[in-house]
DNA sequence: GACAAATAGTTTCACTTGTAACTAAAATGA
DNA sequence: TCATTTTAGTTACAAGTGAAACTATTTGTC
């Protein structure tokens, strides 16, 4: 006897389905605090951790293809919050990096972005925190 | 003391990144196999599932806005698959059915959208992914 | 070392998506 | 009852996104 489909309880639906609710509240939170949309945050929270980064390397990091990589650093650039140098290991390539702005942005929003996650994610509690996140990468393994 | 900010563990992306490579697999299953988008997927299982339906109940059961609610109709009436009868108890909305081949292609659709699933979470235990679920509507809850 | 193939990154163009304005019908209420 | 407001749904326009083409450099092979 198989399980008859019921879209409320699909998977796929209910991942997407909390994923967008959450993506909605935090972007709305970036953009009108910080003016910035989720790629460019992420490409700032990487270059925080990391110091210098190849825009294939950004990539990586964040799963964003490189035409995401490529316009959220133009935008990051623009707004001198990025700079890119020469890679002197590649021509076609070059490193970036947060300017002092930069790193001043992220020192703003990186408790800001902790806080988020906990109001988002207070139904929970701390080992059902631990248990989402070790299922979600199961399921990103398999899903990739 | 707080815990520091690690793009990889803030969990907000990894949903993020685990509901995005779950859709992008079932998208490309339903469109390459059926021409369908993932709205008018939607919108199929609730019609195969409750029968008649206004756009504003399939908006509530779909989570979907009702622009995207409007164009997932239009493009499955356009093919056929959908039909858009008067509402008795309100003139301005109508009342929206599978046709014959709405509901033929849905036998289709259903149970290899079932064997995707059973795949795409292949990784986890029953278990699992009914905690899962229970996890992911507390997450709901709280962003919504 | 020179030519072909592969790779990093950007740009262009078509398509999608979201916001705001719009139309039509229903509800409200004086 | 008739004017106002609200609601259902669509349409039009702007902005965002993705695939394909493009440029520049590097790698591989003979």
């Amino acid at each position: 006897m198989t399980r008859p489909l019921v879209l409320d309880a699909f998977l796929p639906y209910r991942l997407s389905v909390a994923a967008n609710a959450v993506s909605t509240r935090i972007s709305n939170a970036y953009r009108k605090q910080f003016g910035l949309k989720i790629a460019e945050w992420r490409l700032i929270a990487i270059l925080a951790e990391a110091g210098n980064q190849t825009p294939l390397m950004l990539g990586e990091r964040t799963r964003m293809d490189k035409i995401a990589v490529s316009r959220a650093a133009a935008a990051l650039i623009a707004r001198g919050l990025l700079i890119a140098e020469n890679n002197p290991q590649d021509g076609r390539s070059h490193l970036l990096s947060l300017t002092q702005a930069g790193v001043v942005l992220y020192d703003e929003i990186a408790p800001l972005a902790l806080a988020t996650e906990a109001q988002l994610f207070s139904e929970l509690t701390r080992k059902e925190r631990d248990t989402l996140e070790k299922l979600l990468r199961k399921v990103e393994t398999a899903a990739y």
